[in-house]
DNA sequence: GCTCACAGTAAGAATTATTCTTATTTGCAT
DNA sequence: ATGCAAATAAGAATAATTCTTACTGTGAGC
């Protein structure tokens, strides 16, 4: 581990990455998708559009939502993000995008990534393999998450 | 199994027990209620609301959308149906509510149940414990599945 | 079986999340 | 530096779902 080491070093790779699917892909460099890439990167709550749009207007105020979306979009077709599956009607989206899995509190929506080496190196039910072609196997837990226990607890003594 | 067995007997005695919860919960058995329940528990393919509608409106010709909404919304506060996580716009439903998992087609977005008893038995990894309360554990595997695969390959020879 | 209170419904309006249209701006090849 | 296709901002449009309100029907009590 280098002295030069910081917490973003990892980041800054996985933009020069990005930056570089971007150009094989014949995407633009814009300011907007490099800002908008960077935020979700360094997310770990696989935020909404929104949320997104709302973390960005700070330093970006004239940043419209639907290009938050669209490039959200884009992003997606090149696979440099992922759309995360849940119950609820916003899209959450992240960047992540080395096989894991997903902890949702049905509390405060909150996701969290875990992994599971043991069970990614599973085989499937041979029953199911005749379904047709399988792209990925995911696991998602619901739950509580400690912290909506704990304001449930103190909201209970009152 | 008896000599009167049908293959509607699961169904009957599904309805059974819906409107026994119902009763039990002040729900009015209302035609509209029933209609919904049943059609959603003879499904198989995890109906959106607007499937449901369309499928209704056939012997129901003045049953609205908003009923279909609402009634399942009801349903669901009270555990007889269950909303399907999926990444697409429009919820889907079903009223199987013992634990399985789904096969998800990326290209009909047919949604599939497949039971997998040796996960369901085995243990989460141990760091995910402290994380808080955990509810459920479900797999879902997304892929292609063997009718779209053949589409695919008719495509490709045009 | 009849009546009545109130939960449930239909219809259309409203809201929310997302996408489209269009005029303007910008990245980047030349 | 210039030109142009691609990308953006703003607001309109669409899609999915929920709300409002006047009417209807379930089922408890007689
Ligand atoms: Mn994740
Ligand atoms: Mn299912
Ligand atoms: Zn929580
Ligand atoms: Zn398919």
């Amino acid at each position: 581990m280098s002295e030069n080491f910081t917490p973003d070093s990892s980041l800054q790779q996985q933009m020069e990455t990005f930056e570089e699917t971007c150009r094989t892909a014949d995407l633009k460099l814009t300011h907007q998708r490099l800002e908008i890439y960077r935020e979700l990167a360094k997310a770990t709550d696989h935020p909404s559009a929104e949320m997104l749009h709302k973390r960005l207007q700070k330093t970006m105020p004239t940043l419209s939502l639907d290009t938050v979306y669209r490039t959200l979009t884009t992003f997606e077709q090149h696979h440099l993000v992922k759309k995360v599956q849940t119950v609820d009607s916003q899209a959450r989206f992240e960047a992540q995008m080395v096989q894991h899995h997903h902890l949702i509190c049905d509390s405060c929506k909150e996701i969290m990534d875990f992994h599971w080496n043991s069970f990614d190196s599973t085989p499937l039910p041979a029953d199911i393999r005749q379904w047709g072609t399988i792209r990925n196997k995911n696991v998602t837990i619901h739950g509580t998450c400690q912290k909506c226990q704990a304001l449930k607890k103190v909201k209970k003594r009152t």
